[in-house]
DNA sequence: TGAGTTCTTGTCAATGTGACATTAACTGTC
DNA sequence: GACAGTTAATGTCACATTGACAAGAACTCA
């Protein structure tokens, strides 16, 4: 079985590198018909996850969306994101659109993929620039979003809004543009993560208890786990420090307060 | 602990999408110091792996790699690749590249990673245009290699040649760029993903022993898997199928040849 | 025919995991 | 103050997985 693919080119040149200067931005770009021709142009943006109570009461991962104003999928939810500057990594432009957008700063951020494909633009916008947009996915704290929320996000806009992340527990079913698709692929990297990776701290604050850790995992993973055996696998994992305090006000017995002592971003 | 990063911007308002076509893009654009003040271009690059005899008799990875005729880093390896066009997808751009320097249709390609850090240029080279690359990884198969390295690989040229890719079996120790770190990470990437997914085949022709595929992994990983264990492991694997024929010529019992009948590309 | 080689199957101990029982420690109520 | 209710924390057991290794099978070569 051969793969679909581009037969060798026996007769092709060898191009090192090639990384100059691209022609076309030595010119004026005056029309539409020329705009198609141009070199893709680049963005960055990103998913957010984020704790908060979901619908029946057990927390699920929550996202802020943009709603976009302009064509296309005016009206529409989409990733908060914007473009490319010179001057900064691209985690930094993250970052960056992260705290414009959504007045958020992550404690985990770490990129995703690159979508390039041809149909992402909108059919009806003859002419369009494409665009290749690199994606982030980041966490944040709850009690960062709480804080975020109540002032909505950013500050004033209505165009910032958390929705749940996951079509399942109540998120949308269409975002525009492939955000959808991204979202989707960025839930399967979160949910691959944490069951091999120090990600889920990132989740919770400074001190949490083992069954708040444990909360965070069932949240993401879409399963309830056995406290038994969740603890037993946390004794061997590294920079997971536990303290002499307790949280009491439960009418249980309190349970053990423990820390994170890891890398705080990977 | 809180992480290093922005802080959060309370006035700053949501810019949506913001998809549209830069504003430098629309002026000509003249001189050098303007050139550092555009958008970031777009380049594909890929990196190759393919089983070769190494140095000690063993099977080694190897890969090709393009010497550069311009500055900066003129005289150096680097990674194949070039600039995006604006009619193919990214996949599609990176096996067209692949094609064109090095005459190669890999069995296997997926995207690695996109490096856009802000010291990625050379220091001699001011004003320089910021390049973005999205870097893929694929697998070839042992005759294909063969069949390319006896012409010259791309046919004629004494610019592209096969390198051991890692340094440990005598690769170059620095390449062009940051290619030797993005060389170290598709190493990685390879190396864990052999061990989850189904990914050795596409380093082999359709039938293979179990031997040969053992020294696949012993190649990759690095170091030597009993025999009697991973034939047990492979047992419970799918897509394996055992064919009625054998390697006959060794001076042993000849070993039962199998077959991978999952998809070719993931 | 026998030595040499690798293929192939089988065994055993150590380790990891899921399921579940049991004790510990606190709150609230009667 | 005893007791029920709740969750925390520990322990136990069966089962699957893994690494190490033994042993028979099947071929070639001298």
């Amino acid at each position: 079985m051969v793969l679909p693919g581009l037969p060798a080119v026996p007769g092709a040149r060898a191009v090192p590198g090639a990384r100059g200067v691209p022609s076309a931005l030595s010119r004026g770009v005056a029309n539409v018909a020329e705009r198609a021709q141009l070199p893709p142009s680049l963005a960055i943006s990103t998913v957010i996850f984020a704790l908060r109570p979901g619908h029946e009461g057990c927390p699920t991962l929550w996202m802020p969306l943009v709603r976009r104003v302009r064509e296309p999928f005016r009206g529409q939810w989409a990733l908060p994101g914007g473009p490319l500057t010179a001057a900064e990594s691209l985690e930094d432009a993250a970052r960056r659109n992260l705290a414009e957008t959504t007045g958020l700063a992550p404690a985990y951020i770490e990129q995703l993929y690159a979508f390039g494909g041809l149909r992402r633009a909108h059919r009806d916008e003859v002419g369009a620039q494409r665009v290749v947009s690199i994606v982030y996915w980041a966490l944040v704290r709850a009690d960062e979003t709480a804080l975020a929320g109540q002032t909505g996000l950013a500050g004033e806009q209505e165009n910032v809004a958390w929705h749940p992340a996951d079509p399942a527990h109540g998120g949308p079913g269409t975002l525009a543009f492939d955000h959808r698709e991204i979202v989707d692929y960025a839930l399967w990297r979160l949910r691959s993560k944490i069951e091999y990776a120090q990600v889920a701290y990132h989740l919770l604050g400074e001190m949490f208890t083992l069954a708040q850790l444990r909360e965070v995992h069932e949240a993401v993973l879409g399963r309830s786990l056995d406290p038994a055996n969740f603890r037993r696998q946390l004794k061997g994992t590294p920079h997971l420090e536990a303290t002499d305090h307790y949280l009491e006000g439960g009418r249980h017995r309190p349970p053990r307060l423990y820390r994170y002592t890891g890398p705080r971003s990977l």
